[in-house]
DNA sequence: TTGGTCAGGTGAACGGTGTTCAGGTTAAGG
DNA sequence: CCTTAACCTGAACACCGTTCACCTGACCAA
């Protein structure tokens, strides 16, 4: 059986979404495709580019644009990525290492940006969109390690982090709306 | 010669700074001490125990109480915790690897905490700390990962990045502000 | 002074990791 | 059919964190 480059990925995410990131290993996926670790390399230039390619088909997988007005598809947008990450086993944390490294994940801080400059948020849009993001990684980093920690030991509440997200989430939107007022008062 | 616990994470500080967290290896911490790896299974549990001790010891270093208004209290902590995270190189990732981790830093959050409280924020104190906390850890690992990779190639702008930062934080800040006015006028 | 205790260190090994590279194999196309 | 290129093998390299039986030297009580 010889396999092409996303059939690699396919099966990468699934030993993710099986055996959580630690297991993710060069020789783990090998072995699981039948074959030597060495061949991977034939496809990617090194495990980091392998890692971009399943963060990048995890977005993919749970893309869906939002409409409506402009602070409404801002959330959406947001809560859709949050769900995204939260689809497959230790997705986030793929993502956002991804993400930090500049080496692609780049679609939900075009959209945010996209939103937001439709919103009128000007020049103001790519920092607002960071600031979004850095929120929603990093909450759902939070949640996924604890949501893990919580499978092996106590019994946590897992319902309190979505209240938790949409709290955040409505902080900084709550945020973005004032900027706005400020910035249309200024412009007039 | 031997060594005590704070003379260990002295050292690893100080590999942590001159060459980074990929270079802060047992081996390396040990060779740099003068003694085998094994040696330092004698002071912390694990590797994961000695960053924890590491990342306590960069917020401790760093570590001043703003006082003032509740707002500039909030900002004040933001900011100098944001100056501990770049005083030392990828120091924003080590500590935000131990507290995502849960492994220690609680400093900031409980600072964060009760600054919050105190200006009356209830009990969406926690919530917002939180939000805080993922938006200066988020940017501090970027701007870090950023200005490491700028050392290396193309000279980008650094001045940037700390304009960034307070217009994000100040953003967080609106929300806030609008948070607290939202939970007074709903409480008479 | 002696003797015991124990924190700190040694040396060697175990099982794992990402990655490289010269060479073999197999499917597809002119 | 035969060539070409994509795919894969097998073995090695240089690391990593961690464990464990054992040694050593400083300190303190008798």
């Amino acid at each position: 059986m010889r396999y092409r480059r996303e059939d690699v990925v396919a099966r990468a995410l699934q030993v993710l979404d099986d055996y959580g990131l630690a297991d993710l290993t060069m020789r783990r996926l090998g072995t699981e495709l039948g074959v030597r670790p060495s061949a991977l390399y034939h496809h990617f230039a090194n495990k980091q580019s392998l890692l971009a390619a399943v963060a990048d088909e995890i977005l993919l997988r749970g893309r869906n644009e939002p409409e409506g007005a402009w602070d409404v598809r801002v959330t959406g947008i947001c809560t859709d990525l949050r769900d995204s990450l939260l689809a497959y086993r230790d997705g986030a944390e793929v993502v956002a290492t991804v993400w930090a490294f500049g080496l692609g994940a780049t679609q939900p801080h075009d959209d945010l940006v996209a939103a937001l400059s439709d919103g009128g948020l000007g020049d103001l849009a790519p920092v607002a969109a960071r600031t979004l993001l850095h929120f929603v990684y990093g909450h759902a980093v939070d949640e996924q390690t604890h949501l893990q920690a919580a499978a092996a030991g106590a019994i946590e509440d897992e319902v309190r982090d979505t209240d938790d997200f949409v709290t955040g989430l409505g902080l900084i939107a709550a945020g973005l709306s004032m900027a706005k007022a400020v910035r249309e008062a200024s412009d007039r």
